[in-house]
DNA sequence: GTCTATAAAGGGATAGAC
DNA sequence: GTCTATCCCTTTATAGAC
């Protein structure tokens, strides 16, 4: 088969590959890992279900690579973050944005996702080391952003890394409040960060 | 038969309720619905898989009341707050310690439950109704408190309800980061409040 | 590469004995 | 009330034709 073919193939793969992940992105972080049919997914993705194992060993594999993709998505958003600007409190002010409204269509799905991973217990413990390994990677990062920003100033004193901590938790949570919008409020990146800023003087609020 | 049998019998079907519930929650939790079997709940509960049907109809009759039970636990949770003290930050304070200490064997799984029934979507609309209407109540005596806490000024300006799903997101994260112990922290109830509570002068962090 | 049909397995639910 | 054995449906995974 000619170079041209052969390119040909792969681009068909990597088209199929990719309508089955977000597929699975969305049902996953929708259902959970075994509540989610294999058939959902090929329907969501218009594919038959034979075709499935073509692109994926086993659901499983799919969930792994789906996560794993996820995490390191996460990781270089922190990295964009950090070139955006060289104030740590504008780096957490764009991360909390774009975590909140970038991933704008099944973006809430990718990080219900993570945290349905990581605090189930369905997957193989290697897997489960990898991906809070991930993870933890990720609270690192941050609690340096608000290490860095505590000497300029911006963020409240403290252990970085608790509250490093305290953030994502209550970035998630407001995820997950509004994933499923039975009490839609409107996510705001002021609020958010709220508990990390140093309030000086005041009437700053209202 | 005698009524003194009639009562021994009763005992003995609810502490087999009460062990199957006890199970339930605590694998519902860590693993989901869907992911959790009527076997590995009755090994837990210590009963035979077909004993199971005596006390539920079904895994979904189970599941659907442990989380009725849990959301009612919660709501008397806050009624009891509020007979603590007069003041509504005092208020605030023993119910968020209460939340993370008090149900201390597995009472980080009734919270994780809770989320999971409300962002997740395998159970029926009415069902699913039923516990939102439950969570909505919630989050609206939580309001109340913080309106009131508004007002004698230890809280924050805003609105109170977008303040109560502020506190409920971090607090819920919070329980979602510790339960699986993936970083592990110390939760304080100061920390927790430090995005509501009104900040006088300065000079009180650290 | 894609599909339909089928096999194989797993788990919820029931039957019936004790 | 409790157990073991079994049914049966759902869903994962495979086979084989196109």
């Amino acid at each position: 088969m000619s170079p041209r073919t052969s390119e040909k193939f792969k681009e068909i793969r990597d088209v199929r590959q990719h309508q089955l992940k977000d597929a699975a992105i969305e049902l996953f972080g929708m259902k959970g890992f075994a509540a989610t049919k294999i058939s959902e997914i090929t329907n969501k993705a218009e594919l038959s279900h034979g075709l499935f194992y073509h692109y994926f060993k086993s659901k499983e594999e799919l969930y792994v690579t789906v996560l794993v993709e996820l995490l390191e998505t996460m990781i270089e958003m922190i990295d964009e973050a950090e070139e955006q600007s060289e104030s740590p409190l504008k780096q957490l002010e764009w991360l909390t944005d774009v975590t909140h409204s970038a991933p704008l269509r099944d973006g809430v799905y990718r990080h219900i996702l993570i945290m349905q991973a990581l605090y189930s217990d369905y997957l193989p413990v290697e897997t489960k080391e990898n991906i809070v390994e991930r993870y933890r990677l990720m609270v690192i990062r941050i609690s340096q952003i608000i290490e860095r920003g505590q000497l300029t100033g911006d963020f409240i004193e403290g252990e970085p890394e608790e509250l490093a901590i305290y953030h994502l938790s209550l970035v998630h949570g407001l995820l997950l409040s509004n994933a499923r919008k039975m009490v839609p409020i409107e996510l705001s990146v002021d609020k958010v960060l709220r508990q990390l800023k140093r309030h000086e003087a005041r009437g700053e609020d209202a």
